[in-house]
RNA sequence: UGCGGAAUUGUGUAACGGUAGCACGACAGACUCUGACUCUGUUUGUUGGGGUUCGAAUCCCUAUUCCGCAGCCA
């Protein structure tokens, strides 16, 4: 215990931590456990990175604290749910590094149990079966002023323990019968006017097959799996905060010895993209793009395609901070945390996205030398790599004018640049077509530059990356943009789907890479030198090379 | 209109009656064999109005705005 206390006092503290940290020093909800947190979502999609940060939140407090957390898959509804999403949803919090041990544990482990307290609440003339269908009960709410109705709410305790037997046995249709818990049906809180606990079903579930046709809601079932697993915090979103009142409820009416406390954050949004279930299934199913895993979706599928990092999804998560308050974090602060991480750790190589051939006019035409060029400047323990360099090599086309524009010191006629490592050479000029488009460029090295030192000490303004057009390799590079034009494309009355971004994809497919990138496999991150972090897509082979682009470089060129 | 929440710079987040800080961005500069990185500096904020107090982002009152809730979804 006094680990705990002082590992949280060092912690930074966001208002849950200090919340378990008062509950902790109050020995409160403890009775000298650890906090005991869980992941649990429902498997009826793939994980986006909002589900990250309550991953973080889940794992990280339990962590915080030398507590533990439980995955558990919230599988009370079989009508939604599939197999299909529990594999997935395993692998994308492996994958963000976070471990649950032998704790996974399903919501429909404890349909036996629901079923027991559910009678006991009967038993306690704490809930009854009720008649009303869907429609009716819609009609029988009341609204903000007006109280709810249900005739049945007087049944005898011995009818409605009747009658529920009788559902969990079969013998109603979907629709014709509920349990609801007998709580308030004034409530000015909507979720405690007579919620409903149980409901027919009569559809196989995933895992208990026919075995039940009633499924508890999510509001009983809930407090219970929670109470039942020996949680101490039951971390979950701010819209869940009108049912925490129920949550208390379930837990105080029945005979459990837990009681888990639950505590709501917001949700994470971030601009530039949408991050509803139902709109990133949209995106799927209408083929705006590929898949769960375009690495253009905010999915942690395509987040790991398009080269995120787990450290990096992590730091963001953790950066962000938790409150109450909604909000929306901007996209490029994502972006930030992924040059954060690759900077330090991706190898940086050349590669060239639009070649054109620079000749340089004074090496001779067969001569081949290497050169020795850093995997990371910035971290020399990185070592080395040898790239090849001859007469001709190609440079980004864009990285030559034919005039000189204030401020632009690559390739224009008469100016010396750096060839990255290699030479520095001084722009001769250029061949163009009948077109008048650039098809080669001129240039004549200077001997005494090897390795792209100037012994003479003289400067030179620009450094442009190359690749050695004798030796290299062919790429295919996918560059990516936001998916949506408008900050905020699902606000008010807008429909999304008018502000996806036409230029979200483009494909490079004449795209120059040096050799040494020969065999590499996912998950490969790479600095391209001046360009940005690309990673091997899962579309590539060895013989077709297919890198995305993560994220670019800052560009702190000053256009005036 | 009932209930429950939330309002701190462009964005996110601290400060729990005692100097409004941090990160990202932006801007300016230094450095540089990546116009990256790194480093230095600058800029912008307590939703409004009252009150309590020597002192208020923080406590009280009041107003305003925003979010969530009327599934047999989670």
């Amino acid at each position: 215990m006094a680990e705990e206390i002082k590992a949280a006092e060092n912690a930074a503290g966001n208002f849950i931590e200090n919340f378990i940290r008062e509950d902790i020093a109050e020995g409160g909800a403890y009775e000298g456990k650890k906090v005991h947190t869980r992941f649990p979502p429902e498997p009826n999609g793939y994980l986006h990175i909002g589900h990250a940060k309550a991953i973080c939140i889940d794992f990280g407090m339990a962590e915080k604290f030398n507590g533990i957390c439980n995955l558990r898959m919230d599988d009370t509804n079989p009508t939604k749910e599939d197999v299909e999403y529990i594999d997935a949803i395993k692998e994308d919090i492996k994958w963000l590094g976070f471990n649950w041990d032998n704790r996974f544990y399903f919501a429909s482990d404890y349909f036996e149990q629901m079923y027991e307290f559910a009678v006991e609440l009967i038993k306690k003339g704490l809930a009854y079966v009720c008649e009303l269908t869907p429609e009716e009960m819609r009609a029988n709410r009341g609204d903000l002023t007006t109280p709810a109705v249900s005739p049945y709410r007087d049944r005898p305790v011995e009818e409605s323990l009747e009658l529920f037997e009788r559902m969990k046995n079969g013998e109603f249709d979907e629709g014709k019968m509920t349990l609801r818990a007998k709580i308030d049906l004034a409530s000015g809180n909507f979720n405690m006017r007579d919620p409903v606990i149980y409901r027919i079903n009569k559809i196989a579930h995933h895992r208990t097959g026919n075995e039940w046709c009633i499924y508890p809601m999510y509001d009983f079932a809930h407090p219970i799996e929670d109470a039942v697993e020996g949680i101490t915090h039951s971390l979950c979103t701010l819209e869940f905060e009108a049912h925490r009142p129920l949550y208390d409820w379930v837990i105080a009416n029945i005979t459990v010895p837990a009681k888990p406390r639950q505590i709501e954050f917001a949700r994470l949004g971030i601009n530039h993209t949408v991050m509803s279930k139902r709109k990133l299934r949209q995106l799927v199913e209408d083929g705006y793009v590929s898949g769960w895993d375009d690495p253009r979706m905010p999915t942690l599928c395509g987040l790991r395609r398009r080269g995120y990092t787990p450290a990096s999804i992590r730091n963001f998560c953790e950066k962000i901070g938790v409150s109450k308050t909604n909000s929306v974090v901007e996209y490029s602060f994502l972006e930030h945390c992924l040059r954060d991480d690759l900077n330090n750790n991706a190898k940086r190589v050349m590669c060239v996205l639009n070649p054109i051939k620079l000749v340089i006019t004074n090496y001779p035409a067969e001569k081949t030398e290497t050169f020795e060029v850093e995997n990371n400047p910035n971290k020399p323990e990185d070592g080395n790599r040898t790239i090849t360099f001859s007469r001709e090599v190609f440079i980004e086309s864009e990285d030559f004018l034919e005039e000189k524009v204030k401020g632009y010191n690559r390739f224009y006629p008469g100016n010396e640049v750096r060839l990255k490592s290699a030479y520095v050479v001084k722009c001769t000029g250029c061949k163009k077509d009948e077109n008048g488009n650039v098809t080669e460029v001129y240039a004549e090295y200077d001997p005494a530059t090897r390795g792209g030192d100037t012994p003479d000490g003289r400067k030179v303004r620009g450094t442009v990356h190359w690749v050695d057009a004798n030796n290299y390799l062919h790429a295919e590079v996918r560059l990516y943009d936001n998916l949506f034009t408008d900050p905020e494309p699902d606000t008010g009355d807008k429909n999304f789907i008018d502000y996806i971004n036409p230029d979200s994809l483009k494909i490079l497919t004449n795209c120059k890479i040096e050799k040494s990138v020969e065999g590499a496999v996912m998950p490969m991150n790479y600095q391209f030198m001046r360009l940005g972090y690309f990673c091997i897509d899962k579309d590539s082979t060895p013989q077709a090379l297919i890198f995305n682009r993560s994220v670019s470089l800052k560009d702190g060129f000053k256009k005036k």
